[in-house]
DNA sequence: GTCTATAATTTGATAGAC
DNA sequence: GTCTATCAAATTATAGAC
């Protein structure tokens, strides 16, 4: 132990961390509009004011939650240009990250959500969002690279990729029925997958 | 003319359309909590009680507008097994809606929306949402029978035609890049469209 | 950093006149 | 069918004390 002090507070986060990570979770579960401060602060024990201390506009608080999820993201997917990694490596890692998501954390993907109610957002959310797509799809891109594909493939297979795994969670989370995303990742596996290992 | 009185008002239609009408393309742009009694009422020219006689709570107009798009939806689809068609065509068919939706109406489809906010939706909003992914994965997998494939590779290419078209529908809007559909659209007719054709 | 208090606006919804 | 009038609640946000 660091701190010989007990811990009668069940979370010692900074205040900001926890704000961003709960906002994130009812974002990815509601919506954007779904969230209000109240409801933040009541559910860390504060009031709506000290929200405000923190992030004194809800758009504020909108883009700090997107930057801290595609750094997260980003963290986890690691370089695309991993040494003594196949294409086909890169692309499970990428499946597997969403996995995650849909199975363990049992919430869509932040960007899914924000980019379907992308018209109305404040500039600021409208910008990391954006952010994340372009991201994912170039570390998609760069990492399909290396095998038997050309560049040109390669950027079709990373869109394919990218709009099947978040359509594909939007599916599920809608018909409540993780089968159809589980069908997704068959058909993917074989129209992606087969093709980088081809050759 | 089958009504030779000149009509000065722009809109005749039924209010109740009308007000469906118009928050189908809000719900779309922006979201389910995005719209409002009271914006409706406005752009229409009445009073937010017009429009509580028409739909007395959110959820019976969320739940009208919905059914309405499901209606509209399998009404541009036709049949699935209509005579002289194969798979391709059926396929081709499909696509031909989305491109409709994306390109001339620039909105994405009310149920990648509806989807995504699904957590937060009223349960008649819920259920209808549920049945055109329902309906659509079905009409898909009915569709691409009578080719070289059979039903459980069909039911998963249609699984990943649908995710891939709402899934590319989400990012191309928040990416702002029309572009990004395209390439979505070549990955899927190389691995949904020449599997149907094969043999 | 968190609080109390409050402002200004919007929301979904209802009662009852016309 | 549409209106006026109204309600109770919720929203984002600010000022200023502690």
């Amino acid at each position: 132990m660091t701190n010989a002090t007990p811990s009668p507070v069940p979370d010692r986060r900074d205040m900001a961390r926890r704000l961003i990570d709960l906002a994130e979770r009812r974002i990815r579960t509601e919506g954007y509009n779904a969230v209000s401060f109240r409801q933040l602060a009541d559910a860390v024990g504060v009031k709506s004011a000290s929200v405000h201390y923190h992030f004194p506009t809800k758009a504020n608080l909108g883009e700090a939650v997107v930057e801290s999820y595609v750094a997260r993201f980003m963290d986890q997917l690691g370089p695309p240009d991993a040494a003594g990694e196949s294409p086909q490596d890169r692309f499970e890692r990428f499946l597997e990250i969403f996995r995650h998501a849909i199975e363990d954390e049992e919430m869509i993907c932040l960007c899914a959500m924000l980019g379907a109610e992308i018209g109305g957002l404040p500039e600021p959310v409208k910008a990391a969002v954006a952010v994340f797509f372009t991201q994912a799809q170039q570390w998609l891109e760069e990492g399909f690279q290396g095998g038997p594909i050309g560049a040109e493939e390669a950027a079709a297979l990373a869109a394919l990729t990218l709009a099947a795994l978040e359509g594909g969670m939007v599916v599920a989370a809608a018909r409540g029925d993780a089968d159809s995303y589980a069908l997704v990742l068959e058909s993917l596996r074989r129209a992606v997958g087969d093709r980088l290992a081809a050759g």
